[in-house]
RNA sequence: GGGGGUGUAGCUUAGUGGCUCAAAGCAGUCGCCUGUCGAGCGAAAGAUCGUGGGUUCAAAUCCCAUCAUCCCCGCCA
């Protein structure tokens, strides 16, 4: 049907009849000569009618509104040296239309303008309800082909130079404890029993380890029946690998020569190797989170030791009940954060208030290492302590200390975020960094407090660190996460592959024997039939594609996504069903709509 | 479940108690225009101010409720 796209055409197609198929973008009616920009997804061209030159098109292209589709046939022409246009590839010709043939008109008002040329930001509610329009769409139209390259290029790699396979794994499988809520899909043929969709083909891969499958890989739908945010959907979608026979540091090698592939084939930049590595002790303790964006510094520095028989009973008594005493030192924060904002009432209070801190101590250092605070944290610091606290935090004049004491995790997490705030706001964040930065050795458990008992800190097949055999409980496991500017890109682990070391972790996190095999004895009995030592990961592709396409969100790299309330406003779904299908199912709703009043 | 933001013409916004206060740019319609590329000029048209209730002599504006959407917390091994 067409010879050409629209943005291909160059110098070099001068002279050429071509045809060529389109949107048009935005049409210029000069009342003597008209110009269409015609649009693919390739890019726009200028086509040209007037009554002398293309009399047989002209009345056709006077009629032409934008979002016609259309195909043009005509002579690509060099344009004239003043009428260049340097700001479209495809600016230096321009193709003067012998005929216009109409496919389509548009019937109705457009929600929204989706020419090129148009910048404003339309309500994302609109773009979502008019998707295919809002795809049409220079930005979404690049992000599409940019997730699409990403995704060819790792399927290239993967398998034409590492020799992985990809294996389709169910999507109907079964209900898998702990983790995530589960999406539940219920059983026709076996009344009152569930499938549920996967959080992620975590069991089939291991299985396919077990089935010599060797090296696996997929580009896996994943399904989570959580709350939203901006980098989370309830479907996403994972780069899934699972490898036998290697090491944590050949994982990684593979790994880092594939995104330093990626990056270096799609975007043209060249990363630096091997990626740095924190265990996830060490960065806890530097940044407050087991993902830090190390594009700025802002490090956490503990003064639990100096500070533990301080007289200020916050900080002391912090120490005293097992908790910490850190500090988040931010140079000229004095000129840049007013006392306002860290007390009571102000936003950096409230921010720290959200992370559980009860409240937000402070010193201002002045010149020659006088410092400025409150009374009670002034009176109870010798001039040696101060002299220390300076030094360990390398504190000059017009740096303001922010301290966090108190429980671990809840100083962490202050830190962590106060952290954030003050990079970004400081604009300490080179955004033309990529910092990739594995963090390894998270520990085997955490406790829930909640249900007092221990949990999976990963997940339940990550394997004990060989060093920590002797007491599983307090184990670092063979974990690692892949970090990319604060954002946790992949998450993997070398599993466990005997199965008595997997049922003594399920029995740490509380799971009986017998629960154990009811749940996973598959499983078990599988390893007892020879499984091959292996591990893997799993990228989160969309997040992977976001930071790719500069998007905030991963809803501008997923064609079709949901809103926070997981609604599709495209399709209207989730929707009712009819009657007999619930019964078919032998289900019914107990769901009661709250009574109007 | 909780905290915060947004909702005014098809779109993007202005308007924070009254006096042409319902306005502007773009889109759409009509007319003019032979080198534009966010074309230009001109005309007419286009708004239950998310929805419902309340306060007031008077509400887009204040209050309450509700819906939608976004950000965050909880949650997401």
């Amino acid at each position: 049907m067409r010879t050409h796209s629209c943005g291909q055409l160059r110098a070099e197609h001068i002279g050429e009849t071509v045809t060529l198929c389109g949107w048009v973008d935005r049409h210029r009616d000069h009342g003597g000569v008209i110009f269409l920009d015609l649009r693919d997804r390739t890019g726009l061209i200028q086509i040209v009618s007037d009554p002398e030159r293309t009399p047989n098109s002209y009345q056709q292209a006077g009629d032409l509104r934008n979002e016609y589709v259309v195909k043009v046939t005509g002579r690509v022409s060099q344009r004239p040296s003043d009428s260049l246009n340097p700001r479209l590839a495809t600016g230096e010709v321009e193709v003067y239309a012998d005929h216009i043939e109409l496919f389509n008109a548009v019937n109705r008002q457009l929600p929204f303008q989706v020419s090129a040329a148009e910048t404003e930001n339309v309500r994302e509610e609109l773009r979502l309800k008019y998707r295919y329009l809002d795809l049409r769409r220079e930005r979404m139209s690049r992000n599409l082909q940019l997730r699409h390259q990403v995704t060819k290029t790792l399927r290239r790699y993967l398998e034409d130079v590492q020799g992985f396979m990809e294996v389709e794994t169910p999507i109907l499988t079964r209900s898998t404890p702990e983790g995530a809520r589960d999406y539940l899909v219920p059983s026709r043929v076996s009344p009152g029993e569930w499938y549920a969709l996967p959080q992620s083909p975590q069991l089939f891969k291991q299985l396919l380890m077990v089935s010599g499958v060797d090296r696996y890989y997929q580009i896996a739908r994943c399904f989570r029946d959580e709350d939203l945010r901006a980098d989370r959907q309830p479907e996403f979608t994972q780069l899934d690998m699972e490898m036998s026979f290697m090491t944590q540091a050949e994982i990684f090698a593979l790994n880092e020569d594939m995104v330093c592939h990626l990056f270096k084939t799609v975007q043209g930049v060249e990363l630096s190797r091997p990626f740095p590595q924190l265990t996830y002790a060490e960065s806890m303790e530097r940044y407050g989170t087991d993902k830090p964006d190390t594009r700025f510094g802002l490090e956490l520095v503990n003064v639990s030791d100096l500070l533990k028989d301080s007289g200020f009973k916050v900080f002391s008594g912090a120490i005293a009940s097992g908790g910490v005493v850190k500090v988040l030192p931010i140079p000229q924060g004095n000129d840049a954060i007013s006392n306002v904002r860290i007390k009571p009432g102000g936003d950096l209070f409230k921010e720290a208030e959200t992370c559980g801190a009860r409240g937000l101590a402070y010193i201002r250092v002045r010149e020659n290492g006088e410092i400025d605070t409150i009374g009670a944290i002034k009176d109870n610091l010798t001039p040696t302590q101060t002299q220390e606290l300076l030094e360990r935090t390398g504190a000059q004049a017009g740096h303001l200390l922010l301290f966090g004491a108190g429980d671990t995790n809840m100083v962490n997490k202050t830190l962590d975020r106060l952290r954030q705030v003050v990079g970004r706001e400081l604009g300490l964040i080179d955004t033309s960094q990529l910092n990739f930065l594995w963090i390894t050795d998270f520990p085997m458990f955490e406790w829930n407090a909640e249900e007092k008992r221990l949990e999976a800190a990963h997940n339940p097949f990550a394997a004990p660190h060989p060093d920590d055999l002797h007491d599983l409980k307090t184990a670092r496991s063979q974990t690692y996460d892949l970090v990319l500017n604060g954002f946790e890109l992949v998450s993997g682990s070398l599993r466990i592959y005997q199965p008595e070391i997997q049922q003594q972790v399920f029995e740490l996190i509380g799971m009986s024997m017998e629960e154990a095999h009811r749940r996973f004895g598959f499983m078990l009995e599988a390893f007892d039939y020879g499984a091959p030592p292996h591990g893997g990961l799993a990228y989160g592709l969309d997040r992977l594609v976001m930071l790719m396409a500069g998007e905030e969100s991963i809803r501008d790299v997923i064609p079709f996504p949901k809103t926070q309330q997981a609604r599709c406003l495209l399709t209207a779904a989730p929707s009712g069903v009819d009657a007999q299908q619930l019964k078919e199912l032998h289900v019914a709703s107990t769901y009661q709509p709250k009574s109007s009043t």
